[in-house]
DNA sequence: GACCAACGTTGGTTCCACCAACGTACTGAA
DNA sequence: TTCAGTACGTTGGTGGAACCAACGTTGGTC
């Protein structure tokens, strides 16, 4: 990844499971990047943005939701709280858990970080018309769809 | 991705970034999970596939060929010679180099975690069509190869 | 009231990707 | 031919992502 690749290793450039890695890790890379600006990483946008689409929720639902472990929730929400951009407080109805929820600041910088993965999203697609992104958003669907119930 | 998803995060689901990033994330949990069973992970297979297919290779020329860092080469070429899958030896063309080149247990052992990753491969990709494996796979290497040259 | 499940939290581990720096060796231009 | 620049292998880091085991607390159930 540090310099164009010259070719691709023989076989392996056909299997789809490397194309995925290496498509992923390009997004990942250019996504982390953007980021970056932010001063955040992939898993506090994750919780961000799904905190200020779908609403408080407590940090279990998070992870579930996010696919996101649960302990890794726990230093992430410790993050965004610690700038102020999500409230953590202890539910009154089920004393085990803690709701959590976007501040205005932290809804703001879902909305800031939103257009940032937009961005990423143009240029992770260029190469791609629009019906063939649709393709491709319709085929990795169907596959994670069938992997993820059972 | 410690149990069934119950819903995917509501904007997020239909990111192409998170579809790469959590379609890859699973393959390459399918692919570790069988690799283990050879005692040896990605890049120990990467390297070797690529040795095995291509013959020797000085092991700068691997890292590009296989997108791994040199740093990282040199581990896992480590491993691999360590249990004779590999011989590295001085070129003498180029006292700079060292030239990789897979033993015959290495050629053996590369093929046996061919199979696996076939097997792993029909698993990702069972609920597709063969057109639609074929479309997937060219939508990928369409993306690959926009941005891997400048 | 006993049992089991879920929750948040702590403290790990592994793999992958990447970077900086060093000494050695080659290469090309002055 | 010397010298600058580059490539190579190697060491020793970094950080993110994903994951696991265990604990105390709390809720629901039998």
């Amino acid at each position: 990844m540090d310099n164009a690749a010259p070719q691709s290793p023989a076989g392996l450039s056909t299997t789809p499971s490397w194309l995925l890695n290496q498509s992923a890790s390009h997004a990942a890379r250019l996504l982390s990047e953007g980021f970056a600006a932010h001063d955040l990483r992939g898993y506090h946008y994750r919780l961000l943005a799904t905190l200020a689409e779908d609403g408080p929720a407590s940090q279990a639902d998070l992870g579930r939701r996010c696919a996101i472990d649960r302990s890794d929730v726990v230093a992430a929400i410790n993050d965004l709280a610690g700038r102020g951009l999500v409230v953590r407080a202890p539910d009154p109805a089920d004393r085990r858990r803690n709701v959590i929820s976007a501040t205005d600041a932290g809804a703001d910088e879902a909305r800031r970080m939103g257009a940032t993965l937009e961005r990423v999203q143009a240029d992770l697609l260029a190469p791609l018309s629009a019906t063939e992104r649709e393709q491709l958003t319709r085929l990795l669907t169907r596959l994670l769809r069938h992997h993820s119930r059972h």
